[in-house]
RNA sequence: GGAGGGAUGGCCGAGCGGUUUAAGGCGACGGUUUCGAAAACCGUUGUGUCCUCACGGGCACCGUAGGUUCGAAUCCUACUCCCUCCGCCA
């Protein structure tokens, strides 16, 4: 959420940082101007009645002690009451409005972001095949580690079903990408609630403005999580932390849930673009000088399980045209399919600065007394399905079979390869 | 799902519709004392928001949202969460 004393006082700097997003929000800032002055005009005045209301209320109770009569003094009350009801209407309507309009803005891109996506570098070599890899979708349905067929006649289409060497595939990179976080990187595992209410959406910014993505139930309004980013973010809901409690780094693995609305048609193949896909979250709170260090070290991070697995991938920049509506920036990390021949998003790290934490009032007490907002980054760390995709491509060997990368072995009972059913005895 | 009990400041814990600007205690912080410390004593001790250049002042907040009343932590309604018991259950 947007500081509305932001937009109080520079909103023309506002309106032109959010249009660096590529929506012209002039309309909705100046409606929100002209609400929070109808806001505070009728707040002084209820504040003023109140404050008459509770000096005279006082004194009718000094002379109901003293056993006077104070039968006037009460039906003049009763009608400032009744005002006091009237104007509090209004001011309780105007603040919700506000507050509504507030958590459809988008927020405001750092100002080191520009249009358009930039490659920062690429790292890792993209082996040359002397033979046609076949995407992951194809190799997967000949060695009999995926059937999205079965999972269409279970679920529909756009959902996995791993079967044999591909379901321990998966949860080695699970167990994998989980270890080498929490034993290397420092983080404190975390195994969250699937569902959750729509306020703990809110908090990240899922809601209100994407609820259409999300999967509801039907009887207690809950939604299934699409990121790990969810939960983890609010878990410092209303909390005033101290500043060296910071930063908190949270890992946790979760199967995420989107409905994709919007995209069908977009790639119906695969793992990539599925209703249910598992992923292994980071989330950082740190304070506000450390959020740009740490946005880099989260990079880093995620990178790492990369370099670990001997995929090839690139850094991209996100602009400020493609980036998520709660990050300030963004760095995408991309794999390289050789069967697919494209280059797939497999991470997203941003940095939300206090986006997050205004909406779900987080905030830390600095060494001088101040309660700050803290700063929220997160990034995937990495998405399994992709990464899943991407080693029985880029591991293929001519016959088919996948080659597992070194730092998997031990997590795949010291397997070295995935091989076709035909050829095995 | 059924029957009860509960939610008050950082924590514990009082609180008859009007001397409560939320008692008291613990903790924390500052001071006195001390060579230093402990103890004792004294003082301070939440959050938000609005007005003001500022000094300062107003208003709100006792789980949440409504209601009754001149006046609500206190009475009423709904909801959320926690505890106990019964039922069901991986």
């Amino acid at each position: 959420m947007i500081d509305i004393n932001e937009i109080r006082k520079n909103s023309s700097g506002i309106i032109a940082s959010l249009a660096k997003r590529g929506e012209d929000l002039s309309d909705k800032i100046e409606k929100i101007k002209k609400l929070d002055e109808a806001w505070r005009t009728d707040l002084l005045e209820m504040e003023e009645i109140r404050r008459e209301k509770n000096t005279v209320s006082d004194e009718i109770g000094k002379l109901k002690r003293n056993g006077s009569d104070a039968s006037e003094m009460i039906e003049q009350m009763q009608k400032v009451s009744a005002r006091e009801k009237e104007i509090k209407k209004k001011v309780d309507e105007s603040r919700a409005a506000i507050n509504q309009e507030l958590l459809l803005l988008p927020n405001i891109p750092d100002d080191s972001v520009t249009a358009g996506n930039k490659v920062l570098r690429e790292q890792g070599e993209q082996k040359k095949y002397d033979f046609e890899v076949l995407p992951h979708w194809e190799a997967g349905k000949i060695l009999n580690i995926l059937d999205f067929e079965k999972a269409a006649v279970l679920s529909g289409s756009q959902f996995p079903l791993l079967c044999g060497d591909g379901a321990l595939l998966e949860r080695a990179l699970i167990n994998f990408m989980l270890d080498v976080h929490i034993e290397k990187h420092g983080y404190l595992e975390i195994m969250p609630p699937y569902l959750v209410r729509e306020e703990t959406m809110i908090g990240t910014g899922k809601f209100p403005k994407f609820s259409e993505e999300s999967y509801m139930t039907v009887k207690d309004g809950l939604c299934l999580i699409p990121t790990a980013e969810v939960p983890l973010v609010n878990l410092v809901r209303d909390k005033i932390l101290s500043k060296d409690e910071l930063p908190l780094k949270y890992a946790a693995f979760t199967s995420c849930f989107r409905r994709e609305a919007g995209s069908h048609g977009l790639d119906t193949k695969g793992l990539i673009r599925n209703h249910q896909f598992n992923k292994v979250e980071l989330v950082n709170i740190t304070n506000q000088e450390e959020s740009g260090r740490a946005h880099e070290q989260l990079l880093a991070e995620s990178e790492e399980i990369l370099k670990l697995l001997q995929l090839p991938y690139r850094v991209l920049e996100l602009g400020s045209d493609d980036m998520g509506f709660a990050a300030a920036k963004t760095y995408d990390l991309e794999v390289w399919m050789p069967g697919e021949k494209k280059w797939r998003e497999v991470s997203s790290c941003s940095n939300c600065l206090d986006f997050q934490a205004r909406r779900i009032n987080a905030r830390y007490r600095s060494p001088e007394g101040d309660i700050l907002f803290v700063h929220t980054l997160n990034s995937s760390g990495l998405a399994v399905g992709r990464i899943f995709a991407a080693i029985v491509e880029n591991f293929q060997t001519d016959e088919i079979n996948v080659k597992i990368p070194e730092a998997l072995q031990s997590y795949m009972k010291g397997r070295k390869r995935i091989k076709r059913p035909d050829t095995v005895k």
